[in-house]
DNA sequence: GCTATACATTGTACATCGTACAGCGTACGG
DNA sequence: CCGTACGCTGTACGATGTACAATGTATAGC
């Protein structure tokens, strides 16, 4: 039923410590430590990769980790910052391609593309809210990254945050409809297709066509053109399309000279 | 913790009965009901609206109706069920502007700003997942009306949803992060201010800022620019009209006549 | 009017979750 | 060599949606 979490509700001391990887000051005393922060991340992320983010329980990773449940808060103060540290993590290894030299058009598609590779490979990125994000050494990266693909374009710092806000949050809410598609298809062990075939004839019972022409046609239309009346693949491709020629008039406006591409 | 849930999770032909309030077919036998489906709607609609998706539980509603928890399966098959009508309660009772002869800027924006208050007024409805939309009366209503906002500009049946698809989604990915705010707000008695005066001195001594020369710039800026480092309404102005731009190229394409206003 | 039946309502119960807490055993600092 | 800090775990609690059986009520058919 759950599909969103929210991140960075624990305490951002604590959390930055962890993210950052801080040595822990004191010696260590007791018993040797079985595992190790990165071990728990990457348990954490297989589980949620492979059963999304209401898969992700203590329970179910520490099971994972041959461990009781309990043993992770050894290494993570609770839910919340685990998530933090699986996102930033998950940020870290995103790959960075150097477009440096090519038109604006082409840095943005570059930068939209590698995010929309991140939602592919781990869908619970997507659903996840980035309100507050996770302030480590991942998501810094991967924000300086982004950043450069806006730079050099007569945009000023605020302008520039803006533009890559929207494109960002553009191919992330492109990309919940797709994690949606997965959890709720597997929810009710019924795909959109099928769900649409089955709600669409008993939606024309009671639709009065000639009370709603437009719905009807359109939305009749749209069913038929794409499978099942929504195509993430379609709608981004579309999407990314009206946004970059909406960025091209700010972009063009700062920099005359700057042409974009494609 | 949970923030976001699915719709349509339940038996599309029970669903829809609901949500077009077929009448029983068979003569009433037992006792009188007590309640109805639009009180129980009303009443969870009122706690969703002022404790958020979270506070929405069934022995929460049943409380509100003073009534046992179970008694609530009597007009609902499920919470899942709930939430469809609901949704489709709240599109029902958008306000709908009519600018038919205005400009389709003035139009879009329009569209635009009636499901921004509806995000406004429920910020429950920003969080769920519509990709099975709740195909009630009010769902269907709302759909026509924002299809008039698009008919007439040479665009497509196609074309038309897409442009649809992409403006609401826009707005919905805005008022989600308000919601997903408040709910963080909410869920750690901390504002995001508070949140951000807090993470940004301890970021500050692990972040190098020759390493990422861009991010502190371009981040500091933009966090002083609006209050905390991410301003929904900021973004709402500047996105919206970079998408009113983008779709300009492809509706004057269509109709070189029609040029929007503002 | 009488009874059988359909239905509204409810208390109890279960599985699942995150995690507080106390106990147990280990290995290092003095 | 021993006290203590710390890793690890079993048990337990409150919260959730809702299945199930029991109880009571109002109507249909006679």
């Amino acid at each position: 039923m759950h599909i969103s979490d929210v991140t960075s509700a624990g305490d951002p001391t604590r959390t930055l410590a962890l993210l950052w990887r801080e040595p822990s000051t004191a010696a260590r005393r007791g018993p040797q430590r079985g595992l190790n922060l990165d071990a728990v991340i990457e348990a954490a992320t297989a589980v949620t990769d492979t059963e999304g983010l209401t898969g992700l329980t203590m329970r179910r990773v520490a099971q994972e980790l041959r461990v009781s449940p309990m043993t992770l808060y050894t290494y993570v103060p609770g839910k919340a910052e685990l998530l933090d540290v699986m996102l930033d993590a998950a940020y870290g290894r995103m790959s960075r391609t150097d477009t440096t030299g090519q038109p604006w058009r082409v840095r943005l598609t570059a930068v939209a593309e590698e995010n929309r590779t991140l939602f592919t490979t781990h869908p619970w990125t997507a659903t996840v809210s980035t309100l507050r994000p996770p302030l480590g050494p991942g998501a810094i990266a991967k924000y300086e990254h982004e950043l450069t693909a806006l730079d050099g374009l007569g945009l000023d710092d605020v302008e520039m945050d803006d533009c890559l806000t929207l494109l960002l949050s553009f191919v992330q809410a492109n990309a919940r409809v797709a994690a949606d598609a997965r959890a709720t298809a597997q929810l009710t062990t019924m795909t959109d297709e099928q769900w649409w075939a089955a709600a669409g004839p008993l939606l024309a019972r009671v639709l009065d066509p000639a009370a709603y022409p437009l719905a009807t046609r359109v939305g009749s239309a749209a069913g038929t053109a794409h499978g099942s009346a929504h195509d993430p693949a379609h709608a981004y491709e579309f999407g990314l399309h009206r946004l970059l020629d909406g960025l091209a008039t700010l972009i063009e406006r700062a920099t005359p000279a700057a042409s974009g591409g494609s």
